[in-house]
DNA sequence: AAGTATGCATC
DNA sequence: GTCGGAC
DNA sequence: GTCCGACGATGCATACTT
């Protein structure tokens, strides 16, 4: 197939809101690849390549395409979508000395071979923001369609083998029975099972009646393969993550089962043991190099809270409670997440409580009959944390991109310090349209500066910020950064010198960490 | 040798 | 990771 | 209920610059 009936699709897909449509389109040209070009459509078509990154970015991109600013368009392109990803390899390929320059050349000269439109599409796809109002979730439904099977058969497939692109091959080559074929399988890892929010405890426990809480901790989700000696540690995006974690291998290798495939949290214990700040553990889980030496100082340590195969017997649609209790025959207690089972709101509430007393995240609600809902985002699954509310002020704005073109959305937040503010974090979040069009007009009116990107403002507008945490800063003055900041509500009744001061927010930072 | 820019991963 | 909009 | 796309914070590795 040649690169511009996949762009066509690309943006007759992006042109329409109907889901529908949008089904069939991917479908059709779903339906026009050949066997080799089937992973490629389907990757690029939900914004991923089959290398996944390659080392190029907006930067590198930019570079390439003001270079080519005043170039004309080519009348016709010739390329294919093997020869897109023949350079895409090309490009993963290149390292060490001189590897910008070879990178960019490469680059390059597949923009000069491109049209417009393909240039786009590629540069799309290289950032990994295809933005057509459809990724997997609409690509799953549009392999069903193409393949005339049911939709829940394709993610059936796809829960079991979160690689997209062998699901397609699958089932567009295979038909139902190799759908069917996808069993659960140590080394292979499935897509996360994943949580959708309450706002409290008694939320949480009147939605799903009786509930198994548990501690919910603030590290690295971790899913655990073993089979016999041979362990492997993936992340949630299913990234192999064995060769930096040597502490979480021999805790699965030593666990007395055969086979095994665990769900569960890492974290950073300090020299006194204690669970350390996120951004401790994140430090140590990157580590690539030197691990051994990292392992000295931050040492890992697993704790499971779900089971998903058990010595050759697959556990997925066995209900959590029996999935809770084979976990604790097979893992020893220090490595089971803490957990209680109630339907009243007064226990769950004095359990949460108590989670928080000791410093940890929050806590998981989960419905006791369910089976685990690999990649979904369900009900099956409520989260609950602890949120905290600051009231900042705006000191600038930046203009939005995509659905928010046109807008103010990306706030800056500042804390009083002394005579002026400093500024804490940014946030786009919780704004509806009405909000945004609100601001942009609220916010201009105010400007003091305004530049291509970022509007600057007289400190005037009072924000109600909703954060779930404070962090240790390098980049902003006050050393301090907001973590999951999102707009509350703009407090038209009340004035700047009101508003949270660093100090505040230090004494924030040093409750939410104590001893840090 | 030390600092900066970029990409990519986690949350 | 959170949130709002859209189907 | 589900999916998508607005973009936030951090830290590590690598290549490049000073």
């Amino acid at each position: 197939m040649q690169l511009r009936e996949l762009v066509d699709a690309s943006v007759a897909t992006g042109a329409t809101r109907s889901r529908k449509k949008k089904i069939s389109t991917l479908a059709a040209v779903l339906a026009a690849l050949t066997p080799e070009e089937v992973p490629l459509g389907v990757a690029w078509l939900s914004g991923k390549m089959v290398q996944g990154r390659i080392g190029v970015g907006y930067a590198q991109i930019k570079e390439q395409l003001d270079a080519r600013i005043d170039a004309p368009e080519i009348a016709t392109s010739t390329l294919s979508l093997a020869d897109v990803n023949a350079c895409f390899d090309e490009i993963a390929a290149v390292a060490g000395r001189g590897s910008k320059a070879r990178r960019g050349a490469l680059l390059g000269d597949l923009l000069d071979r491109s049209t417009r439109a393909e240039q786009a599409f590629v540069v799309r796809v290289l950032i990994g923001e295809v933005r057509q109002g459809a990724l997997e979730g609409v690509m799953l439904d549009a392999v069903a369609q193409a393949a005339g099977l049911p939709a829940a058969d394709v993610r059936r497939a796809h829960m079991l083998c979160g690689d997209l692109g062998r699901v397609a091959t699958a089932g567009l080559l295979g038909g139902a029975a190799a759908i069917a074929g996808f069993r659960i399988e140590v080394f292979v890892p499935l897509q996360p099972m994943l949580a959708q929010t309450a706002q409290t405890v008694a939320e949480a426990s009147e939605r799903l009646g009786e509930a198994v809480f548990e501690t919910k901790l603030d590290g690295v989700r971790v899913q655990a393969h073993k089979r016999g000696d041979e362990v492997r540690v993936y992340t949630r995006k299913l990234h192999d993550a064995t060769a930096g974690v040597p502490e979480i291998v021999e805790a699965v290798r030593a666990l007395p089962v055969e086979s095994a495939i665990l769900d569960g949290e890492v974290l950073g214990l300090g020299p006194d043991g204690k669970p350390v700040p996120f951004q401790e553990t994140m430090s140590r889980f990157a580590t690539r190099r030197n691990v051994r030496a990292a392992r000295a100082t931050l040492t890992l340590r697993p704790v499971w809270f779900d089971v998903l195969y058990l010595n050759g017997e697959e556990l997925i649609d066995t209900p959590q409670r029996d999935r809770s209790a084979a976990l604790l025959a097979a893992v020893p207690e220090a490595q089971q997440v803490p957990q209680t089972t109630t339907r009243s709101v007064e226990e769950a509430e004095a359990f949460y409580d108590a989670v928080l007393e000791e410093g940890q995240e929050g806590v998981m609600a989960k419905d006791p009959a369910a089976p685990y809902a690999a990649g979904k985002r369900g009900a099956a699954w409520l989260k609950v944390k602890p949120v905290h509310t600051l009231d900042l002020v705006v000191l600038a704005a930046e203009w939005g991109h995509g659905r928010r073109k046109g807008w103010l959305s990306n706030l800056h937040l500042g804390a009083r310090d002394g005579d002026g503010f400093v500024m804490l974090g940014k946030t786009f979040k919780g704004m509806t349209d009405a909000t945004l069009a609100w601001q942009t007009e609220a916010l201009q009116a105010i400007a003091t500066d305004a530049g291509e990107w970022t509007v600057q403002v007289r400190p005037h507008w009072v924000v109600e910020i909703a954060i779930g945490d404070v962090q240790r800063s390098t980049q902003y003055p006050g050393g301090l950064a907001l973590r999951f900041a999102r707009l509350r509500g703009y407090r038209h009744d009340r004035d700047v010198s009101s508003s949270a001061t660093l100090e505040e927010v230090r004494a924030l930072y040093d409750a939410l960490h104590p001893g840090a």
